[in-house]
DNA sequence: CCCTTTCTTGAGCGATCGTTCAAGTATATA
DNA sequence: TATATACTTGAACGATCGCTCAAGAAAGGG
C-alpha cells in the first residue's frame, strides 16, 4: 500500500468552490482550476472524475456551509435574531461579502441547459427553505412572531428576499447597507400583526 | 446605389435578445446565433461587428421594452397599480414568465470578469431603479402611499424584490403565485403608515 | 445589356475547451 | 534493496470557440 496523495481532498474542494462561485460555470476553465488546486489535469481527473462532479462538489460545499452558519447563529441568538443576523452575514459582512448566492447563480446558468448541476442547486435551495421555515416556525412558537403570520409563506418570501438582495449587492454603486437594513427591519416588524390581509 | 440587406435588423436583435436572455452570454454560441438568426458568421460580423456588440443591443433593447412596460402599465393604472401589476407582469404573466431578469443575469455572469457588458447591465438597472422611484414618489404625492415612507429606499427594495422573485420564479418546484402575492401584498400595505422604525 | 457596388456565403483560421493516457516518480512492504 | 502499487505528470487529442476573408450572388445606374 504505498504512496498517499499529497494533497489534502477536503482543501481542494474548498479552493474550487471558491473559485466555481466566483467565476461561474463557464467562466472557470480547467486551467484555472489547474493553477489555483496546483495540480495537474490527470490528478484532477483522478480524484474528482470530471469538471461536473468537482463543481457538483463544491455545490454540496457550499450549502452545507450556509446550513452551518444559520446553525451556528440560532445557537448564539435564538430563530429570529439568526435570521437577521444571516441577511447581514451573507451581504454586508463577513469573509466573502458582497458576492451572489452560489445556488442562485448556478441555476440561473445551467438552468436553461437542463444542467443536474441546476437540479442540484435547486434542491439545495429547497433545503435551505426548509432551514428558514424552521426557525421562522420556532420565532413564532418562541412568541416573537405575531399568531396570524404563515410561517412557510415567511420562508419563501425570506429566501426571495436573500436572492434579490445578494444580486443587489455586487453592483458597484448601490448603497447596500441601506438596503439590507431595510429587509432586516422587516424582519423585526413580523413581532407584530401583518397589516393587510391577501386580497381574494 | 445597389442591393439593400435582406434582414430587418431590429428583428434580429429582438432574436438575439431572445436567444442571450435564455441561455446567458457564455452559454449562446455563435452557431446558435447564427440557426436563430438564419445568417451566416459574415453577415453578423457586418452586421453588429462581434458577438460583444450584439449582446450589448439586445441589453439596450431589453432594458428598453421594460421601461416601456412599466410606462404603459402607470398610463393605464396609475403608479402604485402599475408597480404592483409590473410584480406579476415579469414572473408569472406574460409572454416571457419565469424568467430571471436579463439584466441581473449578465451582472451576475460578468461582473466577476471585468466585462463592459456587465457595467452596462449594472447602468440599465440604475436607471430602472429611477424609473421606480419615480412612480413611489409619485403614488406618495398622490396619496397613495403613508407619508412616512422614504421613495428611494422603497425603489431600491423594490428593484431587489422583484430580482429575488425573478430568480425563484426560475425553479421547478417553487409556489411562484403564492410568492408573487406576497411581495404584491406588501406593495398594497403600504398605503399605511410604517409600523417598526428603523433602529439606530 | 454591362458595370459597379453592396450584401451574402461558408470554408477554415488560430485559440481554447474538457479530457485522456502512457510514461515517470515516489513510497510502503517484503 | 528490490518489488509492487499507487500517485503525478504534461503532451496532445478531438471538439468547439469567436472570428476572417476571398469568392460568389444580387440589384440599381448607365
Amino acid at each position: 500500500m504505498p504512496r498517499a496523495p499529497s494533497f489534502d481532498r477536503d482543501d481542494l474542494i474548498e479552493r474550487a468552490m471558491a473559485l466555481f462561485w466566483r467565476k461561474g460555470w463557464a467562466g472557470t476553465s480547467l486551467r484555472d482550476l489547474e493553477a489555483a488546486l496546483n495540480l495537474r489535469p490527470g490528478s484532477i481527473y483522478a480524484a474528482f472524475g470530471s469538471k461536473e462532479a468537482l463543481y457538483g462538489l463544491a455545490l454540496d460545499r457550499y450549502a452545507k456551509s450556509g446550513a452551518a452558519r444559520l446553525d451556528r447563529l440560532c445557537r448564539d441568538k435564538g430563530p429570529l435574531e439568526a435570521l437577521k443576523a444571516n441577511v447581514f452575514a451573507v451581504t454586508v459582512e463577513g469573509p466573502d461579502p458582497r458576492r451572489a448566492c452560489m445556488l442562485a447563480k448556478t441555476l440561473l446558468e445551467l438552468a436553461p441547459q437542463d444542467s443536474p448541476l441546476a437540479r442540484q442547486a435547486s434542491n439545495h435551495l429547497t433545503r435551505a427553505e426548509e432551514g428558514f421555515f424552521a426557525l421562522f416556525r420556532a420565532a413564532q412558537d418562541a412568541g416573537q412572531i405575531a399568531a396570524d403570520h404563515d410561517p412557510a409563506a415567511l420562508a419563501r418570501r425570506y429566501q426571495s428576499d436573500l436572492m434579490g438582495l445578494r444580486v443587489s449587492v455586487e453592483r458597484p454603486d448601490i448603497d447596500a447597507l441601506a438596503l439590507v437594513r431595510h429587509v432586516a427591519d422587516q424582519i423585526s416588524a413580523l413581532s407584530v400583526s401583518q397589516q393587510v390581509k391577501p386580497q381574494e
